[in-house]
DNA sequence: AAGTCTTCGTA
DNA sequence: GTACGAAGACTTC
């Protein structure tokens, strides 16, 4: 570092040392200040921005007379210091860093340097004793000193030259407050505080004898070991006993009280010269911080356009050094930001934390290098790096398609990758200059696709390689279509998925960024986007070998990074069962697909067409004008505008509201116009979204629709159905469920679904310790009409259905993470008796009420919640300052208990249903998963063997990973559509 | 052409 | 009051 040159200038007479007292800021910044967040990547900076905030107050104040010509901000280095090996007793007992504030101590480091001051830290020695170090040298060359500090134990240093400045309560601090701190003056501080102890820092003392105490024993008696020696004379007993008992004690604490004023400096006093600030080096800093106020400020002050500077590269969201400090390692010295005796055992032992800590190192300390990057264009190549993959039992594997959907895309290349930087790209079937109707233009040098499978499939079936990807079940089904059958694998985005749930995204950019502080090529790099987006096919493949090779570099390292993190966080069990497994498994279901009735589905087109047909003439007619009735906005001028009736809402955004509730209150009013919407609306629904889209997701070859399930897409562990979304097929209404009639089995086949019943509710029972509702679930009741029955004092024989109904929304908003808002909105009930509701539920399940607390509690303290099964769902935004965005975090934080409860265990169900079903002889195969619901097809003369097989599964699959009190209830039936199933 | 808002289907 | 995805309207580039 060459600052250290127009730092150094001798210290002079006049001359004036400011020393800044940076650990006692950070903490102040930290305590002081509500927790904060970095925007884009929730890194935690509360303490920065608080730190950040207050140096520049200072530089800006200006209101140091004289002027500093020598200023440093000194930090506390490590834990082990002198005082430690005097006396192991000292500061034992201060709490464990907060996890949110240990990654903030590198950074405040780099604010210092970025405000062009002075950083001055040392091994074995305090902040504080630095401090005295400098103060005493000042002062011996005629120096006048100011500390920047409220820290009291400092205040032993005031003098003549030496003075103390408070930056919290913003005023100076000499004798005359020290005396009004101590009694005494700052030559007898150390006296006193011998004496007193200080039970913060563990200091002893003498027991009995407090800062008043010891102030007036030592104006009577002088010094500290004059009192000691004539202690025998002190009338008071316990007093005199326990100063002459103690006396070893007080000289002790004498020795840790005592700041140490001849330090041999590392940083010598003449090297902490003011040098003019720059400015720009701190504005890119702030902006990487993300601290727009004071980076405003800054810039106004400087003159300087902010605009023109980028954000620091390194500590920007997504830079190298942001991704060592997500991992608490210091960006400079790559060890951890604080070295703790803890983690300092942990970096000697192979432990997975040790481990895990190392590869977050590695990972963002090498640079991508596509020059390094081969392409393969024979089939030697190609079978010399299959070798090299069977000798290290370990490769990274991506394929390049013409598409998106694994179903229908082909393969047009592959990329492997054995080590950091050591990747190749397998060009396949690129195509380029005239393709004709007959040729197939495909491009020279690439190896017969033929060929290339026979290379690979026994490496990709090899159970003992093992093959690392990014969003596996894509590639797994890709290869199945070319009659590979990928085993043994690791899934990067799964691996993310059950470590960050929640917290950040799990796409190979992102992640890319957020571990390797690498930004992947583009894919709209190599294909363009838009109108003039080319298929992967058609892509250069000098281009499309840098862009793939580095897909398949980028996930070996994620790999290499994330995979450890899973034992050091205990999360193995949960990605083995919970997640891996589901990959095969649901890529099968999405392979075999679901038959549905075309025919169908067009005549119910065609109905829903005529009956809209009707409601628009009648619309136009009641409106006295034709409009799109599928216009929210030009409805809402109809309505409120034109036609004026009361009772308008309007949306965030300010436009009129004419969501399906208001519309349904006007309607009951009497109002025709808001019926007949209504019913076109939901015709308009079922046609667009149901049966005029579906038959277009038929499969050109299967003739079945296939969707795909996304394993990472929720907070809570529920799956997730696109392309199209078969997890949203109606069923509430008469209409509605025609449309569930149109998925039906194959000939000679039936369709079972089989679901839990109140599954969340169950969970509920069992995780809030409820005994009344247990024991409900035990002896098999109608759980709501129980509910009501508790709450309202009615007895279940004969209950009002009203009644049940409204025990009924109660239990779902329990689950929901209940709001008298909420529940009032759901029975169209005043907010208070909604209120009284749920307090009557809460006296009636004491336990409901405790567990509510506890969850939100613990999220709050963590950030996360766990289910039972140990998956854990990220809410940052549970301590946001919006009370509105708090209290929906910790809703949802109560309700991802349950729902990711329910989740789990309908995927240890998922995952053992094939080896069971295959166990018992039976060919029945899962086809979809609607959260609580299987469904499968099934040979008609297998149905009756198959039933029982499902329930078991599904009912026991908690066991033997958690033992619940409530039984499971699945439902299960067979018929020959999904309506009649259900 | 791409992104946001509003609405509505499911558990 | 929780968790999603899709479609159409509308806005912005």
């Amino acid at each position: 570092m060459p600052e250290q040159d127009p730092r150094q200038d001798p210290v002079e007479a006049g001359d004036h040392v400011v020393l800044i007292d940076g650990s006692a800021y950070i903490f102040r910044a930290y305590h002081a200040l509500p927790p904060l967040t970095r925007t884009s990547d929730k890194l935690p900076v509360g303490a920065v921005a608080g730190f950040c905030n207050m140096l520049w107050k200072l530089v800006r104040a200006q209101g140091f007379e004289p002027k500093p010509t020598h200023l440093a901000v000194v930090f506390d280095k490590s834990e082990q210091t002198f005082r430690k090996d005097i006396y192991p007793l000292y500061k034992a007992q201060r709490p464990d860093l907060p996890e949110d504030l240990r990654p903030q101590f590198p950074l405040i480091r780099e604010a210092t340097r970025a405000f062009d001051l002075a950083c001055v830290e040392q091994d074995k020695y305090e902040a504080d004793d630095l401090m005295a170090t400098y103060a005493e040298l000042a002062k011996a060359k005629g120096a006048l000193v100011t500390i920047i500090s409220s820290d009291k134990d400092l205040m032993q240093l005031v003098d003549a030259r030496v003075r103390m400045y408070d930056p919290m309560k913003d005023r100076a601090i000499g004798a005359g407050e020290v005396v009004e701190k101590f009694g005494v003056g700052p030559e007898k501080v150390v006296d006193v505080q011998s004496l007193a102890g200080d039970s913060v820092d563990n200091v002893p003392g003498v027991p009995g004898i407090g800062i008043k105490t010891a102030a007036q024993l030592l104006a009577e008696y002088g010094d500290l070991d004059t009192l000691l020696a004539r202690a025998g004379e002190i009338k008071q007993t316990k007093r005199r006993e326990n100063l002459i008992e103690f006396a070893d004690q007080a000289r002790l604490s004498r020795e840790l009280v005592t700041l140490k004023r001849d330090v041999p400096l590392d940083v010598p006093l003449d090297d902490i010269a003011v040098v003019e600030p720059e400015g720009k080096r701190l504005i890119a800093f702030l902006k990487a911080m993300e601290f727009t106020t004071l980076t405003r400020r800054v810039a106004e002050a400087y003159e300087i356009d902010a605009g023109a500077i980028e954000p620091d590269p390194g500590l920007r969201a997504g830079g190298a050094e942001t991704a060592l400090l997500a991992a608490g390692l210091d960006p400079e010295t790559k060890e951890p930001a604080i070295p703790t005796e803890a983690a300092a055992a942990l970096g000697e032992g192979f432990t997975p934390q040790a481990l895990s800590a190392a590869r977050i190192k590695e990972a963002a300390t090498t640079p991508v290098d596509r020059s390094k990057y081969e392409t393969v264009t024979t089939l030697e190549r190609l079978r010399e790096w299959v070798a090299r993959a069977f000798e290290l039992g370990l490769i990274a594997v991506d394929t390049e398609t013409t598409g998106l959907d694994p179903m229908q895309a082909e393969i047009v290349g592959f990329s492997l990758a054995t080590a950091p930087n050591e990747a190749c790209y397998v060009p396949l079937a690129h195509k380029g200059g005239d393709e004709g109707l007959f040729s197939e233009g495909l491009l020279p040098n690439q190896i017969p696709l033929d060929d290339a499978i026979a290379a690979i499939k026994p490496l990709m079936e090899h159970p003992g390689v093992l093959k690392i990807g990014q969003n596996l079940k894509y590639d797994w089904l890709i290869l199945k279509r070319l009659g590979i059958e990928l085993v043994a694998y690791d899934d990067t985005m799964l691996v993310s998925y059950v470590l960050d749930a929640g917290a950040s995204p799990h796409g190979m950019d992102p992640l890319s960024m957020r571990w390797l502080g690498h930004t992947p090529i583009k894919y709209e790099e190599i294909c363009g986007k838009g109108k003039g987006q080319i298929r992967f096919d058609r892509a250069p493949i000098d281009k499309a070998s840098d862009y793939a090779a580095e897909d398949a570099d980028v996930t070996l390292r994620l790999w290499q990074v994330l995979k450890p993190r899973l034992a050091a966080e205990g999360k193995a069990t949960v990605y083995e069962t919970l997640e891996r497994p589901l990959v095969t498994v649901l890529a099968r279901m999405e392979a075999r697909g679901i038959t549905i009735d075309r025919q169908m589905l067009s005549r119910l087109s065609g109905e829903f067409a005529q009956g809209m047909g009707r409601l628009e003439a009648e619309i136009s007619e009641m409106a006295g004008e034709t409009f799109n009735p599928g216009s929210p906005k030009q409805l809402g001028d109809i309505l409120f505008g034109k036609m004026q009736i009361p009772g308008g809402r309007k949306t965030p955004t300010g436009a009129w509201s004419t969501g399906a509730d208001v519309l349904e209150e006007l309607a009951e009013q009497g109002h025709e116009l808001p019926r007949r919407i209504l019913d076109w609306r939901q015709l308009q629904k079922l046609k667009s979204t149901y049966t005029d889209a579906l038959p277009g997701y038929v499969h050109p070859e299967t003739g079945r629709v296939h969707t795909s399930f996304a394993l990472a897409a929720t907070t809570t562990g529920r799956l997730s159905s696109s392309e199209p979304n078969l997890q949203n097929i109606p069923v509430r209404t008469e209409e509605g469920r025609k449309i569930r009639q149109a998925f039906i089995a194959a000939p000679g086949h039936k369709l079972i679904s089989a679901d839990y019943s109140q599954i969340e509710l169950r969970l509920l029972a069992e995780i809030a310790d409820t005994p009344s509702l247990r024991q409900a679930f035990q002896d098999g009741l109608d759980i709501h009409a129980m509910t009501a029955s508790e709450m309202f004092g009615v007895p279940i024989e004969g209950m009002p259905g009203e009644v049940r109904r409204r025990a009924k929304a109660i239990n779902f908003g329990i689950i929901y993470g209940i709001s008298a808002f909420g529940l009032a909105n759901q029975l169209s009930i005043p907010r208070e008796e909604a209120g009284a509701y749920i307090k009557r539920y809460f006296e009636r399940f004491p336990g409901i009420r405790a567990y509510m607390d506890e969850t939100r509690n613990f999220a709050r303290e963590h950030g996360y919640v766990e289910t039972l099964f140990g998956r854990r769902c990220h809410y940052p935004d549970i301590s946001a300052k919006n009370p509105s965005i708090r209290a929906f975090n910790e809703r949802a934080a109560i309700n991802a208990r349950l729902q990711g409860s329910a989740a789990d265990i309908i995927r240890r169900a998922m995952a053992r249903m094939e080896p069971a079903l295959e166990k018992a002889g039976l060919s029945a195969r899962m086809l979809l998963q609607v959260h609580d619901e299987l469904i499968f097809e099934v040979p008609d003369d297998e149905v009756g063997a198959t039933i029982p097989v499902v329930r078991e599964v599904m009912e026991l699959a908690p066991f033997p990973a958690v033992a619940l009190e409530v039984p499971l209830k699945v439902d299960a039936r067979a018929a020959s559509n999904w309506d009649e199933a259900h």
